[in-house]
DNA sequence: GACTGAATACTCATTTAATGAGTATACCTC
DNA sequence: GAGGTATACTCATTAAATGAGTATTCAGTC
């Protein structure tokens, strides 16, 4: 991830996974992400945004485009992933999100492209999502017993531990699910 | 919430708090809503925004300002909830939010300053939203247990269930430790 | 007693994001 | 062959967010 742009993406990460899977043009994509059994159900997204985000990805070096031909019909842009864009998408892959709050959106979206993957891809992402989340555990702890503290502070530490523990506990049922389906997959 | 303008205030009916209190400067709000240990760890705002939502504010008819002079300083703008203002704030603070993303910070910030009042404002708000949790489990359970399902939705409802469950179990917690704390304060 | 840095109080221009609407063609149906 | 829907993308506008700037006062300091 090149410091060379602003850097937050988000929902542009998914785009990179469709393309990861082979080559779309925005049209596809945008069809792809909204199907209510996929990634639809968790992120929302109007069309010209995404051809903006496929603009700002291109701009980036993560993706290039071919026109494609379409005589008579006016040729379509094909996006695939660059070689940066390839590596940058799957280290994204593997690597926890670094906040409670991206867990809904973004760290889902990790698992949704994780579990079409194959289980060692899963696995990681998996186990290195659950020692972030100890660590915002153990820090919430922290900050929870320091003395000299509001009620307010207290209620809040409280509630954000609540969210972690069950994102924990999530997380455990979540890869025993898939493990399962990995296995029948398998045989 | 009259339909007049765009609705989806958020961060606004904190400021709409602050002036509840009594009236204020924007600077000064800023300053409150910044403390450590109030409202400033959940919600981040910066000052030349909130001028901003104060004058989105004004335009809506819920604030209004009266310039007090400072001589030799320039004069300040203070604001005052206006009749409107102060009747959409007292709904919002006892009306629960309508969606689990809105808990992290538009419920804690009701939270903020429903505690801040008395006794029966908390145990309204805490009432209503605790039925509105409840009603997003039955919800979600349903929709979980529908027939057809990809392995991913499955997993997104189970991990929706779940901070809903978190958010249940906090609301208990919460309110007993507040209605403690409300005992205590009485006598 | 001049200087510096922080605090007070607010404004503005610019960037970035998001929305809605529009364009142009093809296909399918009645 | 008319009308609606699907394909595929663009663009202008609105709205949100950021950073920087202005102008004054005050407290400390060397």
């Amino acid at each position: 991830m090149s410091p060379l742009t602003r850097s937050p993406l988000t929902i542009e990460w998914s785009l990179l996974g469709f393309l990861a899977e082979r080559p779309m043009h925005g049209y596809e994509i945008h069809q792809r992400m909204s199907e209510a059994a996929g990634l639809g159900i968790v992120w929302h997204l109007k069309q010209s945004q995404l051809y903006a985000l496929l603009a700002r990805l291109e701009k980036r070096g993560y993706v290039a485009y071919t026109l494609e031909p379409q005589e008579p019909r006016p040729p379509r842009k094909v996006y695939a992933l660059t070689p940066e864009g390839a590596a940058a998408f799957e280290s994204w892959l593997r690597s926890p999100v670094e906040r409670g709050r991206d867990f809904r959106l973004e760290f889902l979206a990790k698992v949704y492209f994780a579990q079409a993957r194959n289980p060692a891809v899963r696995q990681a992402l998996f186990t290195a999502q659950r020692s972030a989340c100890r660590r915002w555990r153990e820090e919430l702890e922290a900050e929870r017993e320091a003395q000299e503290q509001e009620l307010f502070e207290h209620l809040v530490y409280t509630f954000r531990l609540g969210q972690i523990e069950a994102m924990l506990e999530w997380l455990d049922t979540s890869e025993r699910i898939l493990a399962q389906t990995e296995d029948y997959m398998e045989g």
